[in-house]
RNA sequence: GGUUCCGUAGCUCAGCUGGAUAGAGCAUCAGAUUUCUAAUCUGAGGGUCAAAGGUUCGAACCCUUUCGGAAUCACCA
């Protein structure tokens, strides 16, 4: 169970106060020991009369009365305790109870003078390491890294918001079989040019040595199994497959020319990286590599050897026996004793528990690796890491397409740089069309099509419940309507813009009371009313999903305000001050809001 | 075959962890601009929540079974 630290609020919601009056009126009543947390509360629907809704169904089993009776009890006496209760009716055993405007227009005010509103008076949570990306260095990132990195970076900084002390850190995957696949590649087929000298990204670069391996790799499998050999025993036997893993035993065995190869390679391929992780906007304080974590991985295999966790087979590998746990049997270490995938996460989650004592360390991984991370954990646990539990794994889904599956060999990936320059040439065309950059020097037009295109690539990754394989449909995703990131950067700078021309009127921001609420007016505080159970929400779901639908909402709900209710334009100076500075409230909520997805707004658009 | 996850409108997704008559967007159709940005707003049609049982005052949500889809079970990472 997750658990939050919040300071109290300034304000103690009325649904709060009211759970607690509930309790007292039961206790003294009925003789029970109830809680307040099991008091349900919830928004009354649209079509009953009301604000909050008690739900007295769960309460009638302690009382014994029936529901109404009880309902109307209950409402009577909320409606004595609280000068903010108005009304009440009840509705088979939901009791229905009217707030009154004036709580709504001081939570108006309460938002304006809350320093941060929504967000945790920081740092009061826990320490956290949330790893995220994890790229391999043979091959340039692609749609699937996308979703992990965005969606890693909003986690970390919904976390953040939620008070918490987030470490965010890359695991880079700079060793194994499929880094010698390339080297061998580029050493056979690289005729010693370098990126700069075919001008060309470096982890493009690197990336075709990749996919050059393996097409040889088939063909020469290809011949093997014409002699009738199974497609184990081709790939086993093939000269190709024989060299990548010669290679490998020479690079962990530190032969200089091998090591000055790699580190060659996967400078190159970092270069790379920094460009795409840099348009993208994402960040880490700290970087492990695999490189380094694998020895610290050997020597714990060594360990659980000799305490006898761990068992040796005949050929000399070393694995562990899950079965009783309801996993297989798993390799910890290659007979030749060069280590594989667990070996070094292994070695990794020992070393950043070590390192920094944190008390949660989250894995931002897809889905396809929810087998992998239960048996790390099953091996920590059974090496006795009092902390085994406290890694969590971040299962998302994967990234499906229309056309059907993604593979490198078959020329089916999505390149993250490409979509990335797609999705901003696309948000250049249509704001041209539109004639919305008009007037804009040339650097504020390429900034502004930037954050619509970018931006829309964001929202669209992390609309989605991150659990759930999600679809891109690229024709879609450049479709700037609807629940999209530009519906709702277009809402921000509209605001931006009713805010500027206020100024010009000398009306200026500032908290002005007014006598009641119109509905559109109503609706629409009552949406900024939810931001903070919200973002807490997020935090404990880690789920960006639930923000980005939320800023979703609150745009919408301003944009039918917009249309109703004039602002500069309003008679009532009160009303007008007070209508203004709501505006900027919402802007200021959909902004930060937006921050959590790495989304920027633009003031015009 | 074992294990895990998923199945909600034609399509893409919500559904606040069991509450009232299941909601949005796209697409389709019909409207709104002499008025603070129309990348906007209003309205209409569209559902056996895969199916069947069960638990409950109450189920899209929990349990069981069936059907359909995906992932994984590598001396790949």
């Amino acid at each position: 169970m997750l658990t939050l630290n919040f300071k109290l609020p300034t304000m103690m919601k009325i649904e709060q106060r009211i759970s607690t009056s509930v309790v007292d009126y039961l206790r003294n009543n009925f003789q029970t020991d109830i809680q307040a947390n099991q008091i349900q509360i919830q928004k009354t629907l649209e079509n009953f009369d009301g604000d909050i809704t008690i739900v007295v169904f769960p309460l009638v089993k302690i009382t014994k009365t029936a529901p109404e009776e009880l309902g109307h009890n209950l409402g009577d006496y909320l409606k004595n305790t609280f000068s903010e209760v108005v009304g009440c009716n009840i509705v088979k055993g939901f009791l229905n109870l009217s707030i009154d405007d004036s709580y709504y227009i001081s939570f108006v005010q309460e938002v304006m003078n809350t320093k941060n509103f929504g967000f945790a008076e920081a740092p009061s949570g826990q320490k956290i390491m949330l790893e995220y990306s994890s790229p391999n260095t043979n091959k340039p990132l692609h749609l699937g890294h996308v979703r992990n990195n965005l969606l890693g970076y909003s986690i970390a900084e919904i976390l953040l918001a939620n008070g918490h002390n987030v470490i965010k850190t890359n695991l880079v995957n700079d060793r194994g079989i499929h880094i010698c696949k390339t080297m061998l590649a580029w050493k056979k087929w690289g005729n010693n040019d370098s990126p700069e000298y075919v001008d060309q990204k470096g982890d493009h670069y690197v990336g075709k040595f990749y996919v050059l391996f393996e097409q040889n790799l088939k063909r020469e499998m290809a011949e093997l199994m014409a002699t009738g050999l199974s497609e184990d025993e081709a790939r086993a036997q093939s000269n190709l497959m024989q060299q990548a893993q010669e290679l490998l035993r020479k690079w962990e065995d530190k032969d200089l020319e091998t090591i000055q190869l790699w580190r060659k390679m996967n400078n190159w391929v970092y270069a790379g990286f920094e460009e795409t992780y840099s348009r993208m906007g994402v960040s880490f304080d700290k970087i492990y590599h695999e490189s380094d974590t694998y020895i610290k991985g050997k020597t714990l295999v060594e360990q659980g050897l000799s305490k006898g966790v761990f068992k040796r087979k005949e050929n000399g590998s070393i694995w562990i026996d899950l079965t009783n746990e309801g996993l297989d049997e798993k390799l910890l270490l290659r007979a030749d004793g060069t280590s594989v995938y667990i070996t070094q996460d292994m070695g990794t989650a020992v070393w950043r528990h070590e390192e920094e004592k944190p008390d949660r360390m989250i894995y931002v991984v897809g889905n396809e690796q929810d087998y992998h991370f239960n048996v790390l954990k099953e091996v920590l646990k059974k090496m006795e890491y009092s902390w085994s539990d406290s890694i969590y794994h971040m299962s998302y889904g994967m990234v499906e397409l229309p056309e059907g599956k993604m593979k490198s060999r078959e020329g089916t990936v999505v390149d993250a740089d490409d979509l990335m320059e797609e999705m901003v040439q696309t948000a250049k065309q249509i704001t041209k069309e539109l004639g919305k950059s008009d007037g804009l020097d040339f650097n504020s037009a390429q900034k502004l099509y930037e954050i619509i295109g970018m931006g829309a690539l964001k929202y669209f990754m992390l609309k989605v419940d991150p659990k759930k394989n999600m679809m891109f449909n690229p024709e879609e995703s450049v479709d700037f309507n609807g629940n999209t990131a530009p519906f709702i950067q277009y809402t921000y700078a509209r605001i931006q813009s009713v805010i500027r021309k206020a100024s010009e009127v000398n009306l200026n921001i500032g908290y002005r009371k007014v006598e009641f609420l119109n509905p559109e007016e109503k609706a629409l505080i009552k949406v900024l009313y939810d931001y903070k159970d919200t973002v807490r929400l997020a935090g404990e779901l880690l789920s960006p999903a639930i923000i980005a639908n939320y800023s979703y909402d609150l745009a919408k709900q301003y944009n039918t305000f917009y249309h109703n209710c004039p602002i500069i334009k309003e008679d009532s100076e009160d009303r007008r001050m007070f209508r203004l500075s709501l505006s900027n409230e919402v802007a200021q909520v959909v902004k930060k809001s937006m921050r959590l997805l790495g989304v920027e707004m633009p003031n015009k658009m």
